[in-house]
DNA sequence: ACAAATGGTTTACTTTACAAACTATTTACA
DNA sequence: TGTAAATAGTTTGTAAAGTAAACCATTTGT
């Protein structure tokens, strides 16, 4: 069992496919088939979050982000506030019908974390979880551009990306 | 350090993008910038490989695999070769532009990885890939439907999906 | 007061997944 | 042998989602 074959990407492709299939499989008595993440991520949040602030949580641009604002609108779940300190940003909050399935999905993530890990015994899945967000940390510092340059030139230059 | 606010879903998206990310940054040399791993899979691969199989490899549907074929054929890298023996099939095969770049391609995937996992110490690093493995074989077996059975209902019946 | 920056919207274009209908070829079996 | 079913691949259409540019309203900085 190595990398040989596959590379990490498609490992981690592979995963996130699988990983948002179980998701949506648990929670198809909702009226809504996506973006589960959204309403979890302002239900979760101390204070309320603008669309702006969405878009840097969940690495989408804001053209998509207006596109999932107004499904999550249309479908009931959220209603945009305009911020009176500045009427240019929108809070997106829940409404009683996003607060009403708030628990449902928080438990859809939750246990589909569990399904995914169960292959691991206990001691495992933490240091797996702890070298996971350690490998992601890593990755959201590099700058892809220092990458190329850095990597494809065996490393020559011996100043590191970012990565502490 | 844990899951409480990030899922695994969106731990495995983020890397996946990342991953991408940087595997192209260090391709664009190429006049190709997607599908470089199907050149890959063709290149080490011990036998001839039909679209049919490619499928299975990469888990897309026929469609999308006709528009890569059509994509790294029009762009040089490949060729179809009707199967003498079942001349339903395609073989999908290298030509020498494809040939030529093959290793670059196997060098950067070889060095992307090693990029997204220099965080881990080299140890780490073993233990981390096999329970990436581990996850992902088991992730494959499972079947969604069933999963939702099984779990919503708090694991009632005690016939795993299918996890050996 | 006015230029620049910012949050959000709109539009257009592209990639990709998904599904259905279709062609050509092979197979299974009566 | 002939015909129906299955299979590999293609085509077409729909929808989701990323990207980029133009644009509005509002705020910030000078």
């Amino acid at each position: 069992m190595d990398l040989s074959s596959v590379h990490l990407g498609k490992v981690f492709g592979q995963l996130t496919k699988r990983y948002i299939g179980v998701v949506t499989g648990q929670l198809t008595d909702l009226d809504i088939e996506r973006y589960f993440y959204v309403i979890h991520l302002i239900a979760t949040s101390e204070q309320r979050l603008t669309q702006k602030e969405l878009t840097c949580l969940l690495h989408v641009d804001k053209a998509s982000m207006v596109r999932i604002s107004d499904y999550l609108e249309q479908h009931g779940y959220l209603e945009r506030m305009v911020n009176p300190h500045d009427r240019r940003e929108q809070f997106l909050v829940l409404t009683a019908k996003g607060e009403a399935v708030k628990q449902t999905i928080a438990d859809a993530f939750a246990r589909t974390d569990e399904i995914m890990l169960a292959p691991l015994k206990a001691c495992e899945r933490d240091m797996f979880i702890e070298q996971l967000l350690k490998v992601m940390h890593h990755a959201d510092l590099l700058n892809v551009d220092n990458v190329h340059l850095e990597f494809t030139k065996e490393k020559s230059t011996q100043r590191p990306t970012k990565n502490t």
